[in-house]
Parts: structure tokens; C-alpha cells; sequence
DNA sequence: TCGAATTTGTGCGTATGTATC
DNA sequence: GGATACATACGCACAAATTCG
């Protein structure tokens, strides 16, 4: 007694901690409804709901007329957002320690990394603008990018340019021509534009039913996103895109260096 | 027809297009349950579970016997990491852009930072003790930090440092002591220890019903989470910590610059 | 091959408690 | 007190998918 959380609540955290105390192990099945009804003396709702928070925490997925069972939370690996890195199309070099938790090198042992991108030309909606710092409405070019590691759905990205840098020149479409595969730093310096910083605003949240989609998850669960903006040499934005990431299987490593 | 989607997406879609249109604007109430089942014709459980899906995407608030909210989804502010701004003990300055999306200078304005702290010994667990690059057991001092801006709970932190660093100083114990606002840098300097990197590893998941009461927000929800490594000249983990940020109030900005 | 039993996912109607107005 | 509203909970039902005899 004493515990005033709700029933469905109680019975998510208990299977929670079962899972974090190993004794439902990955793969694993957990009881069904009609075993949690019985065993917790509650209602076909409430345990649904249990099971439901389990699955929006990615704790659990459930399949149809077979079960729910226990997810593989371990992260697939870690993007690289580091001074070098960064400027791969991947936007980051990844890391796929698997099994063991080393450090891990720097192999990416053999994944097969590929992108599809569509362009369009557009005019910039006001948060872009104000992160581009250009007027709203300015023509800007929106580019989607959808990255796959061995064939998987991995990364979403929406970058914007403002046309004023790129017009005229070769490079105007980032997802065609000699300079596609260069990245964002490569693709600039081709016309001479030297990006010297980018500024890499991190946050989350809950996936979006397209995003969803295209990232293999279930609406709701966790993304992280990445609001990044590059500037060249006059503190001048000259690009700026979103990216998002599955949050369960997908980290980002930052190091900074104190040169004090 | 075609829509094959589950009422309760639809009607929680619905209703998501409404605010994101502006139709719906900060603090309008949305229709209550009754309302909603006449409009849609669907029973009080389904609206209900559409209602649910908004509040966890963050995008509205119950209140009790007063109606649900759209919620307030502009982030509060931005954790500064980079360079130099790491080592205060709230591991970040503070932008309070408020309002005015501006690049927000600097001010913080006048927001009182407090924290509170409670450390202890214990043998350190095996993804820490792997973190820290020292065997399983071995004694480390854990320490909890809760941080507060104006009264309001922003950031968790779980620090972990091993005692063959600290063991004996006057600094063992960073909640306490002179060097206890320093951070962690000007803590270890007073030792003579130099930390000349960190390592942040950046993730995002549901918040746990700890922490949810903790941060304020209700369990499910997004936060992101630091997994922040210290290292020394030799490479050696000096500390690792575990913070925990609400994610629809706080991002982190980091700022990664291109030397080449 | 057929059918019955399970199990998930979804949906409806109702009821109770509690807080606000 | 009464009306309204949220939050939780119960019981029941059905479609779709899987499993098994």
C-alpha cells in the first residue's frame, strides 16, 4: 500500500525492471494479456496500457497474433560529430561496435552506406530564414535526404541553402553533380566558399508518424534531432538542415577539447 | 476512405495539424472528451487515447477538472557545450532565449542557478567501470546532482569518479569544499590533474518515473541524455557522467570549427 | 486442409474518483 | 450542491495474424 501510482503504471515499471534485471531477456516474450490479467488482477485495458508504455519506451514491439517480446536496445552505434568528421554526406562517420562496448575504432566494418536525396526550390519558411539569417520568403534550396546502412533506414535529413550562395554555379543541387558525395564543406569549396564552423543544436523527441515510417520505428518513439547550421568565414550561414535519428539505436559523439 | 490507420491516430493527427496549422494556439484548450466524441463520432476510450498520444508527443497538458492544454513546446533555453563553458558545475551556461527567437546573446539573465548533491563510495558497476577504463568493483565515488534554474528542476546529473584519482585530496568529495563550484577541470586542477578532453555521447529515450518526477514532466516523456566522459593528458578517465535533461525544454549547442 | 485456440491491436460502453468552476 | 472535466479502471467485443492439432 502506500503506492499511489497508477495500476497500469505499476505493472509497466515491474515488467521494466524484469527486463533491466535480466530475468526477461532479450527476445524474450512477455506473458500475454490474458497471463498479465490473471497474474496482476487487473482488466484487458490495463494491462494493454502496461504493455503499451513498455512499447512507447522501446522497451518491447509487439507482433501480431504471436506476442510481445523484449527489444534489442543496444545502440547499433555512434555517429562521429567531430572536427573532420562531419563532412562525409553521411554527415558522420559511424561507429558499429556491436557485442562489445570497446572503444571501438574505427573499422565501420563493411556497411554499406547509401543515400537517396530530392531537391526543390523554395521559399524560406521563417524559422529557416531566421536560422539562415536571410529575410523570409528568400528562395532557398530544400533538400531530403534519407541515408541507409545496409539497406536500413538510419538518418533523415532536410537541409536548406540559400540561393544567394550556390545560384549560378555547379553545385546549386547537392544530390547531383561530380561534388554530391562530398558533403556540404566539400560541395562549398568547389565554388570557393570555406565553411569554418558549424553550430549543432541537439535535442529530442517523439517520432513523428512520417518520420516513423521512413525510419522503420512506431510514431511516437523517441528521435533525436539535430538542428545544424554551417558558416563560412564572414559568420555567414550558408547552410542549415535537420536530422534526425532513431534514438534507440543511434547515439552522437561530440568531443571537445580544452585547450586551456 | 483509404485511411487505414487506427481512429485514435487520426483523430490525434487530426488534432496535431491543428496546432502545428496555429488553429490551435499556446494555451487553447482543446475540446474536451465529450466534445470530441460527438465530433468524431468515437467512444470516450478512443478520444481519450488520441488525447494520450498528444500529451506524450508533448504537444498538451491535463489539468485536472479544468480541460487539456496545448502545451507550451518553444524550448527554454540552450546548454552550451563547448569549449571553456563545460567546466562550470552546471557543465553548461545557460541561453534563455525567451520570446524573441534572437541568436540570444548572452544574459542568463538574472535566473538564480542553484544545486543540490549527495555523494557516496561504491564499487563501480560494469558499464561504468568500462567508461572509466578500471576493472568492475573497483571503488568509485558516485555523486547525484539535481540542478535548478529559478526553482524549477532542468538537469539531472550521476557523476562517477574513480578514488585512485581523488583518494586522499582534499577534493575527493565535489559536493563539498572550496573547489565544490568549480566544476569538474577546476576541481581536479587543485590536484594537479589536467583534463584536456571530453567525450560526450549524446542520446535521447522516455524518462523514467524517477526522473520524470524529478524533472517535473510526466514519465514517457522525451529527455535527452549526456553520457560525458572526462579524460587527462595520458588518456585516462578522470570522471564519467550520466546527465539528464528534459528534452522539450533544453538542447545542447555545440560548436565544432573546421580548422583546416 | 481445415478449424480451433491464442494473441495482438483496436474499439465501445460504463463506472468511479477527484479536481475545478 | 451541481455541472463539467480529467484520469483511471473494468468488461466486453471483433478483426487479423499466428500456432497447433
Amino acid at each position: 500500500m502506500g503506492d499511489s501510482r497508477p495500476v497500469y503504471l505499476r505493472i509497466a515499471d515491474d515488467l521494466r525492471r524484469r527486463i533491466d534485471d535480466g530475468f526477461l531477456t532479450v527476445g524474450a516474450r512477455i506473458p500475454s494479456r490474458s497471463e498479465l490479467k490473471r497474474v496482476y488482477a487487473a482488466s484487458d485495458q490495463t494491462v494493454d496500457r502496461a504493455v503499451r508504455v513498455l512499447k512507447a519506451a522501446g522497451y518491447a514491439e509487439g507482433q501480431f497474433g504471436r506476442g510481445v517480446f523484449v527489444t534489442d536496445r543496444a545502440p547499433l552505434g555512434t555517429l562521429l560529430r567531430t572536427t573532420g568528421a562531419v563532412d562525409t554526406p553521411f554527415a558522420a562517420e559511424i561507429h558499429t561496435a556491436r557485442g562489445n562496448g570497446l572503444p571501438c575504432g574505427r573499422p565501420s566494418g563493411g556497411t554499406s552506406l547509401t543515400w537517396e536525396a530530392s531537391a526543390g526550390e523554395t521559399p524560406a519558411p521563417a524559422p529557416i530564414a531566421e536560422r539562415l539569417g536571410i529575410a523570409p520568403g528568400e528562395p532557398v534550396l530544400r533538400t531530403e535526404y534519407e541515408y541507409l546502412a545496409d539497406r536500413h533506414p538510419v538518418q533523415l535529413a532536410t537541409s536548406w541553402e540559400p540561393l544567394t550562395v550556390t545560384a549560378g554555379t555547379d553545385v546549386v543541387h547537392p544530390e547531383r553533380g561530380p561534388y554530391a558525395r562530398r558533403g556540404v564543406r566539400g560541395r562549398l569549396a568547389a565554388i570557393g566558399v570555406r565553411v569554418v564552423r558549424a553550430r549543432e543544436l541537439v535535442g529530442s523527441r517523439p517520432a513523428t508518424t512520417p518520420e516513423a515510417e521512413a525510419l522503420g520505428c512506431t510514431a511516437g518513439q523517441c528521435v533525436t534531432v539535430v538542428e545544424r547550421t554551417h558558416f563560412d568565414g564572414d559568420d555567414r550561414a550558408v547552410e542549415t538542415s535537420d536530422i534526425v535519428v532513431r534514438a534507440d539505436r543511434w547515439r552522437l559523439e561530440y568531443t571537445i577539447p580544452f585547450t586551456s
